[in-house]
DNA sequence: CATAATGATACTATAATTGTATCATTTGTC
DNA sequence: GACAAATGATACAATTATAGTATCATTATG
């Protein structure tokens, strides 16, 4: 039961560095270099971040990435939507030769339930907040 | 972000069956046959689900197997504890140099009451609420 | 004693995740 | 202007987790 994935990890991380130096552009061999990661790897996280407008670009030689958004206004569910698709957790599984209930599968609506939930608390959780002490 | 695996899907069908013709023994066959499920990797389940008493078995020709438990007794979280581990969502994935919150780390904080959360509601749910209608 | 079931377990296939490589383009610096 | 160092785009490869198969031994029923 996994939540978040590497690549959501990954990013966060990353956009907590970047959050931490306010401003300056970096680039993703320092990204990488300061966060032990696999740099080309880090480097596709960043460029989805960029094309989901997170992060804002810089091409050329002293090039490379800010936040396109106040760390305030960047989610933890933003980014799970970014790499891990719409957060869904599980379709009802039972089918109606097993389970009687047709329309209100007493599953199904758990599940919804704790979706909602599950979303609401990570909905909470900014980049802001992470960095906070 | 896929909160049940098919092995818990699967085992929870056939608990539903199974408890569904009580006390009569139910070869994996027959149950393959009325779930449309691949029959020896459902088999492979079942034998699962004896081990872990939550099902008995009866080997030899007209073998198969019965509940161990009552069905109000088979709860959802035990099944996915058998197929899936610990339920913990996962670990604080933040690093120090990134994270400044040595041991408080409001995400960790956040998915400890999540993983709480989800457990509880799943804990509700048994074979038996399953098969009311 | 043959048949049909489970027990145990090794093996294979598929899909998702994780990570790499490469070529083109842009931009600052000498 | 040429070079170096960055990103953009994208195809490819490796790894891991999940899903499913096969097989041989054992047990019980008829």
């Amino acid at each position: 039961m996994k939540l978040i994935t590497r690549d959501t990890d990954y990013a966060v991380r990353a956009l907590c560095l970047i959050a931490q130096r306010k401003g300056c552009i970096v680039s993703v061999k320092k990204l990488a270099l300061a966060l032990q990661l696999p740099r080309p790897f880090l480097r596709k996280i960043l460029q989805q971040l960029n094309k989901k407008k997170i992060l804002e670009s810089f091409k050329g030689q002293s090039g490379g990435f800010i936040l396109a958004k106040e760390p305030a206004k960047i989610f933890l569910t933003d980014i799970m939507r970014i790499f891990q698709g719409k957060p869904s957790l599980n379709e009802c599984f039972l089918k109606k030769i097993v389970c009687p209930h047709t329309g209100s599968c007493p599953l199904r609506k758990k599940i919804v339930k704790i979706e909602d939930y599950v979303l609401r608390e990570l909905g909470t959780v900014s980049i802001a907040l992470l960095l906070r002490s």
